[in-house]
DNA sequence: GCCGTTTTCGGCCCGACTGTTTTCAGTCG
């Protein structure tokens, strides 16, 4: 039972109590202690089974939710949660997906039509019935069938390393227009989630009219689903949604900092304005009805008594606290990595040589890299045995002597086996410069044998790092069942880094588990895995997402030279 | 359903836009 298990059931239970119409304060409280659960590195399960631990000690749990927490753990079942999924079926939240439609209208489809699936919702339409009910009319109905195959296929969040790039394009289309003073892309593509639900352009300008027009009319726009005075929404031809806002010059700061969110955030940041006899709205800051900060962000910031906060860091977890004690950390920029540990060759599944690869990094700025092919398992990867990977390694030496201007290093990806045993023996892992240990295979172990593989990994002492610690793939596959704590706690004792995988769909550490690795003193690594030479820009998203657990440059151990690295790895 | 030097009750963030209303509820971010 893993956390976000606990926490997908409250999730769920928050969706279906809303569409019966619920205390929306108590639906409040199942979502926010879900996210309390997703933002903690230990298992919960562990602290349900410690007679000394009390889960009310945890933020946004009380006595009831602790309960219904034990009887998760206990039983893998929740009770009231079954007893709605018998009311109303599973259907019912797909039409939550329907853009319009919220949980009044969705309740309203389900009470009176008996609608369960997108399907029978648009029948429904079709047939016309829908425009016939109390608070629908024809336009509900045409939006609803021009929306629902759509719907169908909605709800599914996109790559940063994704969403970024198609933004950017806007924004600086947006940016070229006489009217437009500001352009910034905001929402969680700003905070640098690993994934973005939709895109939130701003647009600083007097008149809303030109810029609203540029971006219906740009290439990259399929639809308008819905434009006033200063909003509006687009789809994408890539299927993703935008909204930009126009505002005032005068407030894009405040508007800035309101679209960029989170929305977690931004409750905290208005309660505190309220404290201060202040009010905060996209608008500004407002004492009364004047206008004391909105054209910065910092000013914002500054009129609640915060320095500006690193937007990565915008999700209510410690940063307001954080600032007000003057504490932000000042986060890794891409810039500072200055090596690069993980990439593939030729030799196994790569595109490139050994020599290709050690001069495009070059090429990129670094230093140093290791080339870490993998092991023998990974068959399909063409994985390198005892042999084979001594043969490698001389040939790494023969470019080492011809490459000059960034130094190699002899890797290795060594698979940590099913039965816990490495994939490679100890004394060819003692030849290596550098060993990266994973998990790839048997990922769905139950946790006991999960743990003793990665222990086993951890006590070996050729291993430097353990690769993409999880082995999640987002949106695809869940990492393995872990009580994290307990991986770090012997990565600590056991002088092993821990990697943070910088490949778009990996990105794991994700940045709880990076910043609660940082808190315990271990050092962090962040690398491409590069399987090409282009390969190796996706070390941006990999620094973004250490910028999101707040990691500095010395809490990374590649931000620092090559001499600095050898010295925070154990001896071996 | 949680929370608390205003603590065991009464709060819990704020505004734009849409569609269906005839002054506003629902949805969305």
């Amino acid at each position: 039972m893993q956390n976000r298990d606990v926490a997908s059931h409250f999730e769920e239970l928050a969706d279906l109590l809303e569409i019966r119409g619920a205390n929306p304060f108590r639906i409040r409280a199942y979502r926010s202690a879900a996210r309390s659960l997703l933002a903690m590195v230990e298992s919960v399960a562990t602290i349900a089974g410690d007679p000394d631990r009390n889960l009310q000690d945890l933020p946004g749990i009380g006595k009831d939710l602790s309960a219904k927490i034990q009887t998760i753990v206990d039983t893998g079942r929740l009770p009231q949660l079954e007893e709605l999924r018998t009311e109303i079926p599973a259907g019912v939240l797909d039409m939550l997906r329907l853009p319009g439609m919220g949980p009044k209208k969705v309740a309203v489809l389900f009470g009176t039509l008996e609608l369960t699936s997108l399907e029978q919702v648009k029948q429904a339409a079709l047939q016309g019935r829908i425009s016939e009910l109390k608070g629908f009319g024809q336009k509900t109905e045409q939006s609803i069938l021009k929306h629902v195959d759509a719907a169908v296929a909605a709800g599914k969040r996109t790559f940063l390393a994704t969403a970024q790039p198609e933004a950017e394009v806007v924004r600086q289309r947006l940016l070229d227009l006489d009217s437009v003073a500001q352009a910034e892309v905001a929402g969680s593509c700003r905070r640098r989630r690993e994934t973005v639900g939709d895109l939130d352009v701003l647009v600083a300008a007097d008149d809303s009219q030109e810029a609203m027009d540029c971006l219906a009319e740009h290439p990259l726009v399929q639809d308008v689903l819905a434009r006033g005075e200063t909003k509006q929404r687009v789809r994408l031809t890539s299927g993703m949604e935008m909204d930009l806002r126009v505002v005032p010059i005068a407030s894009f700061g405040a508007a800035l900092q309101y679209f960029t969110g989170s929305k977690e955030h931004n409750i905290v940041m208005r309660r505190r304005a309220q404290e201060r006899g202040l009010k905060l709205n996209e608008y500004g800051v407002f004492d009364g009805d004047r206008l004391v900060a909105g054209a910065t962000e910092d000013a914002v910031y500054r009129a609640v008594d915060l320095p500006w906060i690193p937007p990565e860091l915008r999700e209510d977890r410690g940063e307001i606290e954080a600032a007000e004690r003057d504490a932000l950390p000042t986060l890794l920029q891409t810039d500072d990595i200055r090596g690069d540990l993980h990439m593939h060759t030729t030799a196994t599944d790569g595109t490139a040589s050994i020599r290709e690869m050690a001069e495009s990094a070059k090429a990129c700025g670094l230093e140093y890299i290791a080339i870490t092919d993998h092991s023998k398992r990974v068959t399909m990867a063409n994985g390198l045995d005892a042999e084979q990977l001594r043969a490698h390694w001389r040939e790494i030496d023969r470019v080492r002597e011809d490459v000059t201007g960034i130094e190699i290093l002899r890797g290795i990806e060594c698979d940590i086996l099913e039965d816990a045993t490495l994939d490679l023996p100890d004394d060819v892992l003692a030849e290596a410069d550098w060993v990266i240990a994973v998990l790839h295979y048997g990922l769905q172990q139950p946790r006991a044998q999960i743990h003793k593989r990665l222990l086993s990994a951890i006590r070996c002492p050729h291993v430097s790092v353990i690769g993409h610690p999880s082995g999640r793939l987002i949106g695809r596959r869940a990492g393995a069942d872990m009580d994290f704590d307990e991986i770090l706690k012997a990565a600590a004792d056991h002088g092993v880094m821990l990697e943070i995988n910088a490949h778009p769909s990996r990105l794991d550490l994700d940045d709880i588990r990076a910043a609660a690795a940082r808190d315990r003193g271990i050092p962090i690594v962040i690398n491409s895995d590069a399987h090409s030479p282009a390969g190796l820009n996706v070390m941006q998203w990999g620094v973004c997402q250490a910028r999101r657990a707040g990691l500095t440059r010395s809490d990374v151990a590649n931000a620092g030279s090559l001499d600095a690295l050898r010295g925070r790895m154990r001896s071996k």
